[in-house]
DNA sequence: TTGTAAACGTACCGATCGGTACTTTTAGAG
DNA sequence: CTCTAAAAGTACCGATCGGTACGTTTACAA
């Protein structure tokens, strides 16, 4: 456990970038909010970006390992877990610090495609559909690639929503939508 | 017509920021891009953020202008209307400069939920949300409200989806759900 | 042609930006 | 205690930030 100085860095700029914004956020202020030196923060990393890439690979990671323990919490059963990630997501919805998608924010701020930001993002939503989708097959479903995509849009759609005024409505929507798509993608249907 | 150069400040100012970000484009940049003189902007607008709040109402107005304008194009019976609406999507995704949401962008750059750009932002997708519902109502469909509320999620996934990659897939899937969903809202059903 | 108001260009303000140089303090190992 | 390496502190760099002051140019109306 040497590097801990370090994780602890990117673990504190995460939570500032996240509540705060890339841009809005200066070296300085992640200084006063980090506790840590400038100086140690740029031995860890040469710019600024490396940092904000370092956060965002570690939200990836952190975020993806949360959100299937959580899964696996409320419903241990695996054929039933596809019913329970709106569920989730209220519970992440409704935490305190909720401010969106970070990897939402990341794609707004650093719009060129070919950024790597851009693309850390870009991989995290696939994961995400990846994810859905292995829920969905263990659920018995058929055209889980189908389902998986229409749900991811549904999770998004929420995460978006829940930003602006009722999370409680989207989640609410969410939920019926998924149930009405899942029905459609049973082995015995059309 | 005597206001047109503080309109083409703003109209020019829209793009700018569209393209670039808010915080990330400076009011030099501005006076590059827009061909105005920062004397005149700040006669107009007394801040940058009096500025972006003016192009984020222009925006709202001609955004529901231009989507409501395109469905009615594409498709003049207002019972099908409700049908048409992933094709106006699937336009605005392919057109050369598409660049996301600019109020999913305004919101991530301006988090405080009662900011006023944030506000704004909240309210547009609001409004679209009703354009959706009475889209349902012309249709004859039933439970409008929920109906409007869970294709609104897909609205604001493919919008999202389309910023990552693939936009094709994200219409596909997104038109593919959102049949589903209607034909549960069919009067005779449920 | 003159008067007038709007727009322009330029130079500037203090503050902050990302990033660096250099010295001092801390902490753990021998 | 001493040596060493890491971290901290401070002061600073040029550039850019949002915003202002002020003199010049444009354009149109009388």
């Amino acid at each position: 456990m040497r590097p801990s100085r370090r994780d602890e860095l990117v673990q504190k700029a995460l939570q500032v970038f996240y509540r705060n914004g890339f841009h809005a956020t200066g070296m300085d202020q992640l200084v006063r909010e980090t506790g840590i030196s400038k100086t140690s923060m740029y031995k860890y990393f040469q710019t600024k970006d490396d940092l904000i890439l370092a956060c965002l690979h570690v939200r990836d990671v952190q975020f993806r390992h949360w959100f299937a323990n959580r899964v696996e919490a409320l419903e241990p059963r695996r054929e039933h877990q596809l019913g329970v990630i709106f569920d989730v997501l209220d519970e992440w919805f409704s935490s305190p610090d909720f401010k969106g998608c970070m990897f939402i924010k990341a794609a707004a701020e650093f719009q060129e495609p070919d950024h790597p930001a851009h693309m850390i993002s870009a991989r995290h939503k696939c994961l995400m559909v990846d994810y859905i989708q292995d829920l969905a097959h263990q659920a018995g479903l058929v055209r889980t690639r189908a389902l998986a995509g229409q749900l991811g849009l549904l999770i998004e759609g929420a995460i978006i929503m829940a930003r602006f005024g009722n999370a409680a409505q989207a989640v609410k929507d969410a939920r019926t939508a998924a149930k009405i798509l899942s029905a459609a993608h049973e082995n015995d249907g059309s």
